[in-house]
RNA sequence: GCGGGCAUAGCUCAGGGGUUAGAGCGCCUGACUGUGGCUCAGGAGGUCGUGGGUUCAAUUCCCAUUGUCCGCCCCA
């Protein structure tokens, strides 16, 4: 019996590892210019603090979570999902005493028991963003900028953001009921299970793939025209900030979003290169939130960015990504040679040159051949005549051309390359 | 949770109820003593996913199982 990885999981190999690290680096360094701070919460929370969070009623919380009991028989959840570890620890540590603000990023895995295919995963990693303490719309709109600001970051141009507003609980309990009743004959063509799921979550069928139902929403009221005039006075500035910054986005009453969280602003980036599974990111406001979790009452807003999608995207698009270059080979030649060698390269690694040599005792054809092949810039030739005279041959592979450099002067010579 | 496709070399795949299962790519070695990439020659590497059944005979047919891919659901 052979060990595999765990279905739904997947290793990240060498020959990929660079495209995870320069996708890492860039949310980073774009967290960074929007002055946003890492926090790194545990892998594992209690399970009650996500069935409160996400909504009893979500497919996250009712189907798709890793619960399991510890040896204190302790409820424990890997985390679905970050936003909600992330305010329990910011309430926890009191981070953000009312009338303060608080930006956070993150960068986690996430854990769903769903049955893998193109795009979704058992265990998947996420990008975040929390922007804590501020109720104006001012905030949704850093967040969606910083938001396409990564994404062309990595490369990914012309992507549309999608925005929805989802008003406040006044509006979106009328709307329910508007909606439940413009669907009435088509609820009653459904069996039970179907109706009780639609009845219990109406905004569901919004976000529908059946093409009946897709037939049907065009011409359902749409929630925008049931907002409260507060609502829809801040909904029409987000957009004009986004116009103003440039951002490219198409209102969609049908984003309601899997979590039922959710206030005011929603929005998601889709893709169509990613199959079924079209949202790269997905995010909105979630003013109640923090208050449910026992904190202070905290307007917020956030994003949760899928990276293996970003990195599918990016796959798709033909963006490659240069991985760490290989500055130097050393090739010995003769057996004896081989301490000479080693001190050399220690001499290269110690001024900040990358450094390999084959420890195997290959030919110097194969040495030749490894170079080659792990794409090292130069060769380092050292060999008896050489070394007798203090000096060592250095080619460079592109041009061919080679040089004798004295030892004491290696390391001087490559760095200026 | 439901439906469908697939599972043969490191990778992408071909094949076929009956001797030593193939290709391309990759890998290793060599082409006059210390010069890579290109070319040429040679070589290594597979209990044909696992378990059971049918058969004189299964890697090939059937069933199950696991994995994988795609769709539904849902979402990152």
């Amino acid at each position: 019996m052979k060990f595999q990885n765990p279905r739904g999981t997947a290793d990240v190999l060498p020959i990929d590892s660079a495209k995870w690290q320069a996708l890492e680096n860039s949310f980073r360094k774009t967290a960074g210019l929007y002055g946003y701070k890492e926090i790194r919460t545990p892998t594992f929370e209690d399970t009650e603090l996500f069935q409160r969070t996400s909504g009893e009623t979500s497919d996250i919380v009712s189907k798709q979570m890793y619960s399991f009991e510890d040896k204190g028989g302790r409820n424990l959840t890997l985390k679905p999902e970050v936003t909600a570890s992330a305010l329990r620890a910011v309430i926890q540590n009191n981070l953000c005493p009312t009338g303060s603000q608080l930006r956070l990023y993150y960068l986690s895995p996430i854990f769903r028991y769903e049955r893998p295919q193109k795009g979704r995963f058992r265990e998947a990693h996420q990008f975040g963003l929390e922007l804590l303490g501020v109720a104006s719309e001012l905030a949704d709109a850093e967040i969606i900028q910083a938001t396409t600001q990564f994404y062309r970051s990595i490369g990914l141009k012309d992507l549309t953001v999608l925005i929805n507003s989802l008003g406040r609980e006044q509006a979106r309990a009328s709307y329910r009921t508007a909606l439940l009743e413009f669907a009435d004959s088509y609820l009653t063509t459904l069996d039970l299970e179907a109706r009780a799921k639609i009845e219990k979550n109406p905004l569901r069928m919004l976000d529908s793939k059946d093409p009946d139902v897709i037939e049907l929403m065009k011409s359902a009221p749409s929630i925008l025209s049931f907002l409260e005039s507060e609502s829809q006075l801040r909904f029409g500035r987000l957009q004009e900030y986004l116009t103003a910054a440039q951002i490219q986005f198409e209102v969609r009453p049908e984003i309601v979003r899997g979590l039922d969280y959710y206030t005011e602003t929603v929005f998601e980036v889709q893709s169509d290169l990613l199959g079924a599974q079209g949202a790269l990111c997905g995010g909105g406001r979630y003013d109640g939130l923090i208050e449910e979790l026992g904190g202070p009452p905290t307007p917020a807003v956030g994003v949760g960015m899928g990276v293996e999608r970003a990195l599918m995207v990016q796959e798709a698009a033909g963006i490659n990504v240069a991985g760490n270059e290989l500055k130097v080979f050393v090739v010995s030649i003769g057996e004896g040679i081989m301490p000479t060698a080693q001190t050399i390269a220690l001499k290269l690694r110690e001024a900040g040159i990358s450094t390999m040599l084959d420890l195997s005792c290959k030919s110097f054809k194969s040495q030749l051949r490894m170079a080659d092949k792990e794409g090292a810039q130069f060769a380092v030739f050292v060999g008896e005549d050489e070394v007798a005279k203090g000096e060592v041959t250095v080619k460079e592979f592109s041009t061919g051309k080679q040089v004798e450099v004295p030892i004491e002067n290696l390391a001087q010579a490559l760095k200026s390359q």
